[in-house]
DNA sequence: GAATTTTTTTAGACCTGACTAAAAAATAAA
DNA sequence: TTTATTTTTTAGTCAGGTCTAAAAAAATTC
């Protein structure tokens, strides 16, 4: 990897763990290390690089945070990895189980024109291809959606497949050999189906529509 | 750059080189450390581990040439660079003088599966851009046509733009600015407007059809 | 064919990011 | 609040790739 492919690393492990504890919160830099498969002593020596680059903010003993130059990076990183996988899925036609490692490499591909030349040929995705909203070239993250966890779903009421909470490729593999995908429609009865470690990864919206079959 | 980021360049610079220079030939460290900007004790070293992965022979003061194993992957780079570059071109819309340095990047990006999705999105074209061959995923370079230089073509005949020899950013750029790109039909009055320099970058082939305007 | 110049390699140093082991700070338990 | 435990940082080492300066081989000149 190259010195900027790892520096941004780091800067979305701490941007991802530090979206997950909420705004103002120190992430632990055993936490980084954890997401990173990396030593602890690895990543204090990273994060110190960080804050030199003024990304971030380094409190010995407690934990680091991004700054809000760190922040419009990650979102920009963010940007890209989700803009890849959205092209991956709907032009390359990978199932959305196969492409988060491929996206990983590509996201550290520095060329603005080609992030906006791709977001214009996708045609502005909103969302990536697990429901996971797309920022914006400003680092706008507008997502008017509002998902529910299936399981807090009413039981009665048919609900459509919004996006999938920890998206990694087991989970998604598994849903998808249920027949569940990104819009599947579940009815009451569908919902029988799903394993309760799956169905806690799923998040829903209101069926909108007259979409009626478990196939979208 | 990773590990294998810098193996690959140094390999695809050590493909380049012999290409040029025949097929048998010694590639001399020091033409490979200025096609890479590196110096030249750089690449001694490199070499050195691109022969312990059995990618290359060096001979010390001679110089280094791939094996057969070596050459595999370099037409796999090279595979991949132009399949990026066609992307670019003719998906996202750039032009052909902008491509190179991104599809530098792209073109270590580790995915079999990829590169198959792209080259079938791409229906499997045969050519690249700047007209240069795309080696098939088996290593093969089927260029079918016959190219000639346009210095060298009668003065008398129209002849079409099949590629450019060395396409560096400069001369693309100048090419286009003169109403120049891949497939554009040369008449014999239009050649008068091409500066020498420039001339001697192109290559031609015979007008096969109806074509007759200067922009293809 | 000996001497000089050029090319290439070796030797030794530096940089970046990883690691292990030990020290220091923070947290939890008694 | 003193002790024990856990977390985090510091110290020192290693690997990979780059560099400069010096030595060795090859090519060139006289």
């Amino acid at each position: 990897m190259s010195k900027s492919t790892h520096r941004e690393d780091h800067l979305k492990a701490l941007y991802t763990l530090g979206e997950e504890a909420g705004q103002e919160s120190w992430v632990s830099t055993n936490a980084m290390a954890a997401h990173l498969d990396v030593k602890p002593p690895s990543v204090t020596a990273m994060v110190q690089v960080l804050s030199e680059l003024g990304w971030a903010e380094h409190r010995p003993y407690r934990g680091a945070r991004l700054t809000p130059l760190g922040k419009k990076l990650a979102l920009s990183l963010v940007r890209k990895h989700r803009l890849w996988e959205t092209f991956l899925v709907e032009r390359l036609g990978f199932g959305w189980e196969e492409v988060h490692d491929i996206a990983e490499q590509l996201e550290h591909i520095d060329s603005v024109a080609l992030v906006d030349k791709l977001d214009a040929y996708l045609g502005h995705p909103t969302i990536d291809p697990h429901g996971d909203p797309i920022p914006t070239a400003k680092g706008q993250i507008a997502d008017s959606r509002r998902l529910t966890p299936l399981l807090e779903w009413p039981h009665d009421k048919p609900c459509k497949v919004g996006a999938v909470k920890d998206s990694n490729d087991k989970v998604l593999g598994e849903l998808t050999s249920l027949g569940i995908e990104l819009g599947t429609v579940l009815r009451p009865e569908d919902r029988l189906r799903v394993p309760l470690p799956l169905a806690e990864e799923v998040l829903v919206e209101p069926q909108p529509s007259q979409e009626i079959s478990t196939h979208e």
